[in-house]
DNA sequence: GCCAACGTTGGC
DNA sequence: GCCAACGTTGGC
């Protein structure tokens, strides 16, 4: 079992949609390391989901229901989604200020590489994280 | 709305 | 293959 944050802007996809669609194909990545990630999820992996602007927090538990294929938005063949799968949303939102404060959680990409959209999640992190969403 | 950080592009 | 210029992301 692995761990992934995924980053959404709440304005154009957010939570609340992947709530009502259910399961969605996690289209549009355009970044290789991003990318890289993707290839790398297996079915069953879990998934932080991340609100990015005004609320910058860590918001709900997805899921990985589908591994790679081509990305249906483009014919470039080297971009890739997977379809992930709402879980459940946190008992308290994670804010990028709280994760920062946090040592456990000082290498963790999204502060390491604050704009990269999909990253790893080691299991210690993911602990720290759902830790402090009670 | 600004700007820093980073990735990508393209000229040489 | 280097690097300057540019575009985009995302926190503040």
């Amino acid at each position: 079992m692995n761990y992934w944050l995924v980053k959404s802007d709440p304005d154009t996809y957010g939570w609340d949609e992947l709530v009502k669609e259910k399961n969605t194909a996690w289209t549009g990545v355009r970044n290789y390391q991003a990318r890289n990630n993707l290839k790398l999820m297996k079915k069953g992996d879990e998934i932080f989901f991340y609100h990015s602007g005004n609320e910058s927090s860590v918001v709900a538990l997805a899921k990985v229901v589908k591994e790679f294929y081509q990305d249906p938005t483009t014919k470039e063949p080297a971009w890739v989604c997977v379809n992930i799968a709402a879980v459940k949303k946190l008992n308290r939102a994670v804010s990028l200020q709280e994760i920062k404060a946090n040592s456990a959680l000082k290498n963790l990409l999204l502060v390491r590489n604050g704009r990269l959209s999909v990253m790893p999640v080691s299991e210690k992190e993911f602990k720290a994280i759902m830790q402090m969403a009670g």
